[in-house]
DNA sequence: TGCTCACACGCAGCCCCTAG
DNA sequence: CTAGGGGCTGCGTGTGAGCA
């Protein structure tokens, strides 16, 4: 940062704010120039050169190199991250044609970030070649450090892809490995939820529903000790899921509650029929649009809609 | 060409922190 | 407590892009 610069020249020199900036600039312009709020005009870069006895390439120089370029990239990974997050993948393409990927000394955490950004915008692409690819080496790069968000992240995209080559029982180990790795070593936070929240799918895929029950139920423990909510809507259809595979039709019900949405719906309806509530059930799901498959946030949901229109319409 | 709007530059005043 | 160093906030000004 030139700011910086300009603060360790002004120091060498044994010079305070005020003297530095006397007649050029004011007191407080240069102290946020020095503290990189401000982009400073190359006017006052050479009246202040000159103060310090140095050229405008002095303050660059130190600059150029590395640090500048990484200041440069980490700026722009950790906005690109938020395009991706927000799935704003139109705008990632500026990222992706920078082609940073090829940089040889960005420093690993960094660079598996960089892969991560690029296998996320892959699989929005629907290239799933580069999507392995990269979301292979965003793990290999980021397990070199500390467990954080972003290695995380792209267990969590590992995982997913997993899934849909039907190999859940890989998934779960992964994940499985990583929730220790966070319970032994982190404090508790949202990357708990997300890795919590992608094991109970897979081991719904599992038709484990008592583990996943019991997932969920830690998420929900999670989210209220650290005032949180992640995903509220698809959690609830989960637990309500999740009770009627256990059998637990009342409690399942009661979750339910009165409502409008197709998925809590059906599965309203399917605890309404096991509790031989068969009038109601059979009103319920007349009135209960089809579930779509390509929109709904459960893949079981199709399946217990068809078991149940079965029942009922052979009545 | 003239208008509008957004943004960067630059400043004054105020506040906080720390050493003596 | 005081003085000096430094940071934050709000405001005015200049400039350039977009548009009719």
């Amino acid at each position: 940062m030139i700011g910086q610069r300009i603060k360790e020249i002004r120091n060498n020199n044994n010079l305070t704010q005020e003297e530095l900036a006397d007649g050029i600039i004011s007191r407080t312009y240069l102290s946020l120039i020095e503290k990189g709020t401000v982009q400073p005009s190359t006017n006052v870069l050479v009246k202040l050169s000159k103060r310090l006895n140095c050229t405008v390439n002095d303050f660059m120089a130190e600059v150029s190199h590395f640090k500048y370029n990484n200041f440069e990239i980490l700026r722009e990974i950790g906005h690109y991250e938020l395009k991706v997050d927000n799935e704003d993948f139109e705008i990632v393409k500026h990222f992706i044609d920078k082609e940073y990927e090829q940089i040889e000394d960005v420093p690993l955490p960094d660079s598996g970030r960089i892969h991560l950004i690029y296998a996320r915008y892959f699989k929005f692409k629907g290239d799933l070649k580069r999507t392995r690819l990269h979301a292979d080496k965003a793990l290999q790069k980021l397990s070199t450090v500390a467990v954080n968000q972003h290695y995380v992240n792209a267990v969590l995209l590992k995982a997913e892809l997993l899934t849909e080559d039907g190999e859940a029982d890989a998934a779960i180990d992964i994940l499985e490995d990583t929730v220790y790795l966070m319970t032994k070593f982190g404090e508790l936070n949202i990357s708990d939820i997300k890795l919590r929240f992608a094991l109970v799918k897979c081991y719904i895929i599992f038709k484990q529903y008592y583990t996943a029950h019991r997932l969920i139920a830690d998420i929900n423990h999670i989210a209220s000790r650290l005032n949180i909510t992640y995903k509220e809507k698809d959690l609830k259809k989960y637990e309500i899921l999740l009770l009627v595979k256990l059998g637990n039709y009342k409690e399942a019900l009661e979750l339910a509650g009165e409502t409008a949405e197709t998925d809590e719906n059906i599965m309203r309806a399917y605890s309404l029929w096991q509790l031989d509530r068969v009038k109601e059930a059979d009103e319920l799901l007349k009135a209960t649009p089809v579930p779509d498959e390509e929109t709904s946030s459960i893949p079981q949901i199709g399946s217990l809609y068809k078991e149940l229109t079965g029942r009922l319409g052979g009545l």
